[in-house]
RNA sequence: GGCCCGAUAGCUCAAUGGCAGAGCAGCUGACUCUUAAUCAGCGGGUUCCAGGUUCAAAUCCUGGUCGGGUCACCA
C-alpha cells in the first residue's frame, strides 16, 4: 500500500534485491541450528564453571539464529542481538573473522532473520556472545519493527497487529505463554481425575444451553439456519447420559452482545460434567483446580491484581447468596420468591406471577438506588443486584451458593427449598470466573422450566433466555445420572493470573469495533 | 446505541490561533568489546477525512471515520 512507510520499505526492497544481485538468497529454506539461544546461553554458563572464566576462554561452536533486535556497529566489528522464541543472545562480528561476508552488513536491518555459528565467549562487559565465524541470512524483513525502546503503544495496532506487539515486548509473549500454561494445566487437571474431552457441534440447530444471544449463520445446501453455540452444556449432559461419565471441553463459544473490557464475542471456556458429582464435589474440584493453575501459571498461589493479591489457596469462602445480597443491600429477596411460588402454585400463569413478583422487587430495588433497567424477570433483577452490588465486593476468591431457580432453569432445586437451586458461581477480582451446578435430570421438570423461559422469552421479548431444545429433552427422557456440571470462563482465568482488567490483553486476537 | 476523551514523521511523543519539531528507525561518513553504542551530516508530513470560522487553523466550530473509556445490554 503507498503510504509514507513506503520510503522506510523500498530501501528494505532494494537491499533484498541487492542481496539477490549478489548471489545471496534472502530466504532460505532452512539454517540447522546446534542450539536455541537459550540451550547455548546456559551451554556456555557451564562451560565456564567447568574451566573457570578466563577473557580469552572460548567454547565450542554453535550454530544459533533468530531475529536482529539490534545492530551496533563500529566501522569494521558489530555487535547484533538475535532474539528466538527462547532468548535473545549477542553476535560479534567482525571483518576480519568474516572477511567478505562482512559486506552483508549493509543489506541487513532490523528485524531480519540472522543464523551465526561459531564459538561464544564472554564480552569484557560480561555478556556471552557468538564470536561468528559464518553469517548467514534467513529472511529479509521489508518493513520495519516498532521503536525499539518505548515498543508499540497504540492500542489499536497492538490488537490489529499483534505480531508487531509479541515482537516488540517479551512481557506480551510471556503473558500468551502463561495462558497456554493455564490451558495445560486445566487439561492435566482433568485428565488425572479420569475426565475425558470431548468435542460437541459448534454449529448448532438451537442455541441452549445459556441465556444470551447467538450469532446466526445459515448451511447453503441444507437451505437451514444454524447458530454458533453459545455454551456447551447440553450436548456435554448427553454425553453423561449416554456413559461417559466424565466429560469436559475446552473450546470457544460464541455471545452475539456487547464489546467491553470484560467481554469478548467469542471466549474460551471449560465445561465439566461428572455423573455422581453434585455441586459440593464441583466446588472442591474449582478451588483445586484452579489454585494448581495459579501455582504451575504463575509459579505460587498468590497473585496481584491492580492493589490487590489475590489469594487463591483453598479453601475459599462459601457465601449464601440471599444473604450477600441482604447485607450488602438490605433487600432480602426471599419474600418475592415467596410470591412467585404462591403465585404459580395457586395456578396462575408464568407471566402473572412473573410481573407480580418483579414488580414488588423492582420497586425495592429502586429504592436502594439500584436500576432495575427494563424488561426484567426476577431472575434477570436478582442477577442484577448481584452483577451492581454483590460481584464487584467479590475480590479474593470466593463461592456464591444457592441461587434462586427463575436464575437457573437447568439446575436442580434444593431439596429443603425448591424455591432455590443448587448453584454456585465462583468470583475473584470483582469477576465471575466459575459457574456451576447440580444439574437437574428430572426430564418433566426441565420441560416445564424450559417452557417457562420460552414463555418470559415472549413476555419480555427478551433474546435472552434458555431456549427448548428438544433432542436434549429427548435425551434427558432416556434417563440421565445425578451430575454436576461447570463451566470456567478461562480468559478470566487469564486476566487474573496476568494482573490485567481488560479480556484484550488475554485474547491474541480480540474483536475490535470495526 | 447514548455520553466523554483521543488521532501530528515508519515508531514514541512535543508544538495551548502565528515558519510543524525531538528521540528512535532510515540514508551518507567515521569508528575492531558495544549494551537505548557514540560522533558529524542528510532526507522524511494530505497534522485521520470533509466542510466551515479567521489575515492566519495541528490548534476553534460542524459532520464523518477509527480507536479508548463509560453507560445501556450482557458473563
Amino acid at each position: 500500500m503507498p503510504d509514507r512507510g513506503d520510503e522506510l520499505f523500498e530501501v528494505r526492497v532494494k537491499k533484498r534485491e541487492q542481496l539477490i544481485a549478489r548471489g545471496v538468497n534472502p530466504y532460505p529454506a532452512r539454517f540447522k541450528r546446534t542450539h536455541t539461544n537459550q540451550a547455548a546461553l546456559h551451554l556456555f554458563e557451564a562451560f565456564e564453571l567447568e574451566k573457570g572464566k578466563t577473557e580469552s576462554l572460548r567454547s565450542e561452536p554453535v550454530r544459533v539464529a533468530g531475529r536482529i533486535t539490534a545492530m551496533r556497529g563500529m566501522g569494521k566489528a558489530s555487535f547484533n542481538k538475535l532474539m528466538d522464541g527462547t532468548a535473545s543472545i549477542q553476535a560479534y562480528l567482525r571483518k576480519d573473522i568474516l572477511g567478505a561476508q562482512y559486506d552483508l552488513l549493509p543489506d541487513l536491518d532490523l528485524g531480519d532473520f540472522l543464523g551465526v555459528s561459531g564459538p561464544m565467549f564472554r564480552t569484557r562487559t560480561g555478556e556471552v556472545t557468538v564470536e561468528a565465524k559464518e553469517i548467514v541470512i534467513l529472511s529479509k524483513a521489508l518493513r520495519p519493527p516498532p521503536e525499539k525502546w518505548h515498543g508499540l503503544k497504540d492500542v489499536e495496532q497492538r490488537f490489529r497487529q499483534r505480531e508487531l506487539d509479541l515482537m516488540a515486548s517479551e512481557e506480551i509473549r510471556n503473558r500468551f505463554r502463561m495462558r497456554s500454561t493455564i490451558l495445560h494445566s486445566i487439561r492435566n487437571f482433568m485428565d488425572n481425575r479420569g475426565f475425558i474431552e470431548v468435542e460437541t457441534p459448534i454449529l448448532v440447530p438451537i442455541p441452549a444451553g445459556a441465556m444470551a444471544q447467538p450469532f446466526v449463520t445459515k448451511h447453503n445446501a441444507l437451505d437451514r439456519t444454524l447458530f454458533l453455540r453459545i455454551a456447551t452444556e447440553l450436548y456435554l449432559k448427553r454425553c453423561v447420559i449416554g456413559g461417559l461419565d466424565k466429560v469436559y471441553e475446552i473450546g470457544r463459544v460464541f455471545r452475539n452482545e456487547g464489546i467491553d473490557f470484560k467481554h469478548n464475542p467469542e471466549f474460551t471456556t471449560m465445561e465439566s460434567y461428572e455423573a455422581y458429582a453434585d455441586y459440593h464435589d464441583v466446588m472442591e474440584m474449582v478451588e483445586e483446580m484452579v489454585s494448581t493453575a495459579a501455582q504451575e501459571a504463575t509459579g505460587g498461589l498468590r497473585v496481584k491484581f491492580g492493589d490487590e493479591t489475590l489469594d487463591f489457596t483453598p479453601p475459599w469462602p462459601r457465601l449464601n447468596l440471599r444473604q450477600a445480597i441482604l447485607d450488602r443491600t438490605g433487600i432480602d429477596i426471599t419474600p418475592f420468591l415467596e410470591t412467585l411460588d404462591v403465585a404459580k402454585r395457586e395456578g396462575k400463569d408464568v407471566a402473572e406471577a412473573e410481573t407480580l413478583a418483579a414488580t414488588g422487587l423492582a420497586a425495592k430495588m429502586r429504592e436502594a438506588h439500584i436500576d432495575p433497567g427494563i424488561r426484567a424477570s426476577i431472575g434477570l433483577l436478582v442477577d442484577k443486584i448481584v452483577s451492581d452490588k454483590v460481584e464487584p465486593t467479590l475480590i479474593q476468591p470466593t463461592f456464591l451458593v444457592d441461587y434462586p431457580k427463575e436464575m437457573s432453569p437447568l439446575a436442580k432445586q434444593r431439596e429443603d427449598d425448591p424455591r432455590l437451586v443448587e448453584r454456585f458461581e465462583g468470583f475473584a477480582a470483582g469477576m465471575e470466573i466459575a459457574n456451576s451446578f447440580t444439574e437437574l435430570n428430572d426430564p418433566v421438570e426441565q420441560r416445564a422450566r424450559f417452557q417457562e423461559q420460552e414463555e418470559l422469552h415472549k413476555l419480555y421479548g427478551n433474546e435472552d433466555f434458555d431456549r427448548l431444545d428438544e433432542a436434549f429433552l429427548l435425551a434427558m427422557e432416556h434417563g440421565m445420572p445425578p451430575t454436576g456440571g461447570l463451566g470456567v470462563g478461562i480468559d478470566r482465568i487469564a486476566m487474573l493470573f496476568a494482573g490485567e482488567r481488560s479480556i484484550r490483553e488475554v485474547v491474541l486476537f480480540p474483536q475490535l469495533r470495526t
